[in-house]
DNA sequence: GTCTATAACGGGATAGAC
DNA sequence: GTCTATCCCGTTATAGAC
């Protein structure tokens, strides 16, 4: 179908453009350069700049949540109803990586797209982003809760969304100089990351107070 | 000094903007205006607007590095040369969440300063990064090195850097609806960090092609 | 559907008065 | 040191020709 090449060409222009430079640092002019396209084709197909960013976000977002839960579903219906932490954190982690290593460049920069994307300001990021935390995070705590049930639901669920943090941070430096993932070897990557953090996941809950009391010092270091 | 009470309110106004808004989306007029002062000024005292990003980042963190390095030393002398994983860990966390809490709306806003710029682009925030994975990130895989014997070193190095994306996604969302950190208990959020991540960095390294195979399948679910 | 042209505005930076 | 005034450029968005 050449009929909407134009479309495409815009929206993939974009993905590259916002994961590069962030939303703010982004120009609509800078994308009709790249394309090949006029400024008016951007508004005729999107209306707007933020509308043009969620078009992207949705794009690349939900393919991977639908691989998340499909993998999440495999792996329950694997080991009979109780998959192991170190089953559910690959279905969590995987559908990201994979998209890396199939796409290439591609998928490097949706990547960069989709880590920089949270701490981008704007109603649009965070609709999305709710999606992450709606029904597929509860989806996810409902079997870390079965494979770990000494650790309660809201640890757990504040355990995620560290886990979270971690993707998002791999996915914001992929191929920068503080990249977290190895190109060259995204499964062995993926493999370090399910080994550092199913432990993470099973730890024990500190009992209240137990931490030795380094925090106290320091008063006004950053006064200045 | 009454002098330069006109660089330090530009100095404070931008670290708020720059925290709110990220680099590329701020703009020096909005800061002349909150700060009550001419965008001329800002010229003067700083040069440019990378100048003034890079005046705002010196400010907040090498005190915190210092900080850092400070109560390493501090847990390696008490430990008697080999401090736990949980006491290196404190150290290297304590000093970002000791902030917050103890400067209130000021510390929340460098705290989302500081996580943000990690995926802001250029040179100026590559300096500072820099100098946070140089010596001082030596000297905490050092400390690791000797409490963990059996992960080689380059695993601890990339672990450590695992625990810099939980920190700077923490920081970046302080205060945000996918806030990381109860500002109510901030201590509390410190032991669980430190509780969820030291089993992390002493699981053992996994063997080579261990994890179960779930990353082959999903074909170009993101294609469209 | 795609273009040109332009509106309407805000950006960073600087010269020069005070 | 701090201000006013201005330069010059790029931005999003839209109107209207083809």
């Amino acid at each position: 179908m050449p009929r909407d090449a134009t479309r495409q060409r815009i929206l993939d222009t974009a993905e590259r453009h916002f994961g590069l430079y962030g939303f703010a640092g982004t120009s609509l002019r800078g994308i009709t350069r790249d394309a090949r396209v006029n400024v008016a084709a951007i508004h005729y197909h999107y209306g707007s700049k933020e509308q043009l960013l969620g078009a992207t976000m949705d794009r690349i977002v939900a393919p991977v949540n639908a691989e998340r839960l499909r993998l999440l579903d495999e792996a329950i219906a694997a080991a009979g109803g109780a998959p192991s932490v170190e089953a559910i954190l690959s279905a969590f982690l995987c559908p990201d990586l994979i998209l890396i290593r199939d796409l290439g460049d591609r998928g490097v920069m949706m990547a960069r797209f989709s880590g920089r994307s949270s701490t981008e300001p704007g109603e649009v990021v965070a609709r999305v982003l709710r999606g992450i935390f709606g029904d597929l995070g509860d989806r996810f705590i409902d079997a870390l809760a079965v494979a770990v049930p000494d650790v309660p639901r809201s640890e757990l669920a504040w355990r995620l969304r560290c886990v979270v943090a971690i993707i998002t941070y791999l996915l914001a430096n992929t191929g920068t100089g503080l990249a977290l993932l190895d190109l060259d070897d995204v499964d062995g990557t993926a493999e370090r990351l399910v080994a550092f953090l199913a432990p993470a996941i099973r730890s024990p809950v500190p009992a209240a107070g137990s931490m030795a009391e380094v925090a106290l010092a320091m008063a006004g270091g950053a006064a200045s």
